[in-house]
DNA sequence: CTTATTCTTGACTAAAATAGTCGGGAATAA
DNA sequence: TTATTCCCGACTATTTTAGTCAAGAATAAG
């Protein structure tokens, strides 16, 4: 799991989506303008995002994307990994070749770490994004378990 | 809040000098050797993990670094935020000029998300990796709150 | 039917970040 | 005294990111 720039543009673009995607597909061209990403960056974003199936498209006037499911339904960890493909961490590549040496154990124990990342993502959507759902914890509880139980 | 390899790169150095740091402080030679980052970068990582405290130096022969702090007092968030100073991810830079259209909303959007990822990264430990208990939610429960929720 | 709009694709380029190199130093334990 | 290790700054190569450009296909609207 990486996050980097691009992935923020992917989340912001399909943020924006799904805020401003009602009965009519949104073309880039708007998200463009609202969101300052160049048009021909986002082309290549959405390229990604259509393949993964989590827009659809329409051609010609009137055209653009729509969300392919409901906001409730796309979760972070998916646009990211649509946009990120992920990369190899380990020097072994999971060969198991590297048993000498605390080389393994540390590659191990940041896979674990990012699959943790992975899987918190994974739970939030943009539905929840939208609602506000994000914040509540930090203003109801000040215990970090609670905090981050509360996220959904 | 970003992911980059080199945030991997810190983590995993720190990881590798939480398990390997006993009575003597660990050089960076030994770390370079076992997780095959170049000396001169991790040169690099540790003067900012200095700076900002996570570790302590010694010079001379067989000096090193060492935790500043035991393993269960250094988050992960801190050991990102130390190599990775974060980036501004509005346009208007909080100044709150652009309140005409749907581009603050997304863009607080994402630092919410981005909150959240970093508080989710604040409440893991290297000692909580190392203890294993990253992983224990997903042998236990496959409901996704809890998963969440047995992390610490 | 024609046209403007919008997605679609691929190749290319500029800029930035990342990762690594080099060389010289200062401290210090052996 | 010397070998080891941290310390520091400047430099460079590589990769990634972000953006540009151009040509083309689909299609709604007039």
């Amino acid at each position: 799991m990486k996050l980097t720039t691009r992935g923020r543009y992917a989340v912001t673009a399909m943020l924006d989506l799904a805020i401003n995607g009602g009965k009519r597909p949104v073309s880039l061209a708007d998200i463009s303008g609202r969101q300052e990403i160049s048009l021909s960056y986002l082309e290549q974003l959405f390229a990604k995002l259509r393949r993964e199936e989590l827009v659809t498209s329409a051609r010609g006037p009137g055209g653009g994307y729509r969300l392919a499911r409901s906001g409730a339904e796309i979760f972070v960890a998916e646009i990211i990994d649509a946009v990120d493909e992920s990369v190899d961490v380990t020097n072994c590549q999971g060969k198991g070749n590297c048993h000498h040496g605390e080389t393994c154990l540390t590659h191990h124990l940041w896979e674990d770490l990012s699959g943790q990342i992975h899987d918190f993502l994974s739970q939030i959507s943009l539905g929840d994004l939208m609602e506000g759902r994000g914040r509540r914890g930090s203003t109801q509880q000040s215990d970090g378990v609670l905090q981050t139980l509360s996220l959904r």
